[in-house]
DNA sequence: CGGTTAAAGTGAACGCCGTTAACATAAAGG
DNA sequence: CCTTTATGTTAACGGCGTTCACTTTAACCG
C-alpha cells in the first residue's frame, strides 16, 4: 500500500522530478543567493548527477521548471493578496506591493523566473499573476484602449522597483514601495 | 620613446587591464548573448588564464569593471540624447527613452550592469546617469520633497520595461517603449 | 652601467560544472 | 515468465574559476 500524494508517489528510486524541484526551491531560498547546481540538487536528492537527465533534457529545462513553480506561488500570493483588501482598486494596488514584496523574499527564485527566457510556450492559459494584471487594469482603466498600456506600465514599474532594489540600487525599504506605487499619484 | 596613450602604453607584453576590458566589451556585444568567460578574455587577448589576475583580483572584479565601463557609456549616451532635444522635459523624456534602447542595443551588457553588485562603493560622485536623473526630476517636480521620489518611480519604470523587453516578457518594440514612457500621462 | 627588485606572465594542477556514452536494474505487462 | 521500457549508475570529456610554484621582463638605483 502507497501512499499516492505529491511526494512519494509511483517510486522507483523515488519520483525524481518533484524531489528535484523540491529541493531546487529549497537551495533557492537559501542564503547563498546562487541558482543551485545541477550536480548540488542530484546530491541534495541523492542521485547520481546524470539521473536528471531522465526527467530534464538540461539545465536549462530544469531552471525552467523551477522558474514556472515560482510563477504559480507568486500568481498565488498576489490573488489572495488582492482578495484579503476585497479587491478591485485596493487590490489591484496591493497585487503590485506584493509583487516587490515576493521578489525581496524571494530572491533568487525571482531572478531565476525572469532569467531563465520564458518558459517557451505551450501553456495554453496565462500564468495567474498576468490574468490578475491584466482583469485588474481593464476593470479600472477608464478608456479600456490604454487599459493594456497601462497594465504594462503597472507591471514594468513593480518589476522595475524589485530588480533595482535587488541589485542593490535602492534601498529596499517597505516604506519606500508603498511610495512608489502609490497607484493614485501614478496613475490618476 | 613611447606613446603614452589610452591602449599600448608602458607594454611589458601589453597593456592587459584595457585590452581584457576591450575584449570583454566586445564579446558583450555579441550575438551570445552571455557574459564571457575569464578564459575565454586570455584567449582573445592571447595570454594565459592566470595573467589576468595580476590586474583583477577575481573574476566578479573583472565583471565589475565591465559593468563600469556599461554604466559609462549609458550615461554619456543619455547626456548626448537629452542635450539633442533641447534639455528641459524634452531632454528627460529623452533620456528615459534612451535608457531602454541601450538595453536593447546591448543586451548582454546591460544585464551585467545590474547583475553584478553594485562597484562596492569607492566611486566618490554618482554615474553621470544618474546625476542627471536627480538634476532633471529636481528642476521638472513641483514639490521638491516628490522629487526623489519622482526620480526613483522614473528609474524604476525605465528599468522595469527594459528588463521585459530583454526578458521577452513584452515585445521590444519602439513605439511601445515611447507609449510606455510617455511622461505627460506617466507623471502629469 | 650593472645588478637587484618588483611587476607581469606561464604551466600544471584542483575541484566544480554540464553533458555524453555505455551499461545496469527494477517495473510493467503481454 | 520473460521481454520491454523506464529509470537509474559509473566513467569520462571539456570548460570553468582559482591556486601554486616558477620564469621572464622591465624598472630602479648606486
Amino acid at each position: 500500500m502507497v501512499t499516492v500524494s505529491t511526494s512519494p508517489a509511483t517510486y522507483h528510486h523515488g519520483n525524481l522530478r518533484d524531489a528535484l524541484l523540491a529541493a531546487g526551491l529549497e537551495a533557492l531560498e537559501g542564503p547563498e543567493g546562487k541558482a543551485p547546481s545541477l550536480r548540488e540538487l542530484a546530491r541534495a536528492v541523492g542521485v547520481s548527477p546524470t539521473a536528471v537527465y531522465r526527467h530534464f533534457p538540461d539545465k536549462h529545462a530544469l531552471d525552467q521548471a523551477l522558474a514556472n513553480e515560482g510563477l504559480k506561488l507568486l500568481g498565488h500570493e498576489q490573488a489572495a493578496a488582492a482578495r484579503k483588501v476585497g479587491g478591485g482598486a485596493a487590490g489591484f494596488a496591493e497585487t503590485g506591493r506584493t509583487y516587490v514584496r515576493f521578489a525581496l523574499a524571494h530572491p533568487a527564485l525571482f531572478r531565476l523566473m525572469f532569467t531563465q527566457g520564458r518558459p517557451a510556450d505551450g501553456s495554453k492559459k496565462p500564468d495567474e499573476a498576468r490574468a490578475l494584471l491584466t482583469a485588474n487594469t481593464q476593470a479600472l482603466a477608464s478608456d479600456p484602449e490604454r487599459a493594456e498600456i497601462l497594465a504594462l506600465q503597472a507591471w514594468s514599474i513593480a518589476h522595475g522597483i524589485a530588480m533595482l532594489m535587488l541589485d542593490g540600487r535602492i534601498p529596499a525599504e517597505d516604506a519606500l514601495i508603498e511610495q512608489m506605487l502609490d497607484t493614485k499619484s501614478l496613475f490618476p
